[in-house]
DNA sequence: CGAAGTCGTTTCGATGATCGAACCTTTCGA
DNA sequence: TCGAAAGGTTCGATCATCGAAACGACTTCG
């Protein structure tokens, strides 16, 4: 009684489900890393959240602004600008006005900041150089593959989702 | 002990880049896809893990008590309390006294929170089936070594982290 | 030019999740 | 039997978040 037809059910204790375990494992590990690395620095979830949008448009050259942030984070303006009064605060971030519009504020980060995010990924990516270290390029193409169709199939449950509200 | 090249450094811009890119988006999107189901059920991130830990409990065929999900769920015994009354008053979790040691709380799920976690995962495993459809078993087999390298790299990093507290 | 409207951000008051400390009940050890 | 410890809950305070209102800066239209 294996697996009598590989049809298109949802596979409930087949040859997904471990995959779809290490998944949700993975998921969790990640979240309590962020979790801990930022009580460890005295950082809540939401502005490590921020720092990360704030440092991924930097590094793409966008600029950044209260507003692009809070509809980034999913966050009201008002949470927005307490998360940069904190960040600020500690000396992560600096508001500067925008010499175009002057009612936009332009957010740049520091070089704490910089360093806060290097103590973030530097370990996590040596540990994982180490465990990678023995897949080949054919290999990887294919981890590469299977996340991308992870994310893509994450991001359309969730768009369904967003679209019964 | 130094080698200059390809030996032990953290591959900054190497073949690893692309992998830790799409793992950190993979944990992006899974944190916004449990936030948003969690958002249309009523549900705040805490007592959607606090269910996740019931119910992974309940099937383990394990007691739940609010003091031991109180420490996995990293969270004050108030807050614990709190939750449970949310969650309670929800009509997602009952309870109930232990008649073995009637100090202690015994927590059980009810079929409405199963269901929630149904409406959790049910469509989630649908989207991932269908794009996980050509992936054969040894690809699988590698898929899920990978996974499991990047659990492990991510619970040491987090313990190292957390022993330098 | 000036006045009304719009946009981006901040301030204000309120809500609620979380915490630490004190408390109650039950159990266990001397 | 009595005191200490364990498991939960209650209480007061703190802080992140929200919605509404306010404020300054641009824009459009008269």
């Amino acid at each position: 009684m294996t697996s009598p037809e590989q049809h298109d059910r949802p596979d409930p204790g087949g040859a997904d489900a471990l995959l779809i375990r290490l998944l949700r494992q993975l998921s969790v590990e990640s979240s309590r890393f962020s979790d801990m690395f930022g009580e460890a620095h005295g950082l809540h979830r939401t502005d490590l959240n921020a720092l990360a949008v704030v440092m991924d448009a930097a590094r793409h050259g966008d600029r950044m602004s209260p507003g692009t942030l809070a509809a980034a984070l999913h966050l009201s303006p008002s949470a927005t600008t307490s998360a940069l009064d904190r960040l600020e605060a500690n000396g992560h971030l600096r508001r500067g006005r925008d010499p175009e519009d002057r009612r936009k504020i332009e957010l740049d980060m520091t070089d704490k900041a910089r360093a806060v995010g290097h103590g973030f990924f530097a370990p996590l990516a040596v540990e994982f150089a180490e465990r990678w270290r023995d897949f080949g390029p054919e290999e990887r193409e294919t981890i590469a593959r299977f996340l991308t169709a992870s994310i893509e199939a994450t991001v359309k449950v969730r768009s369904e989702l967003h679209r019964e509200d």
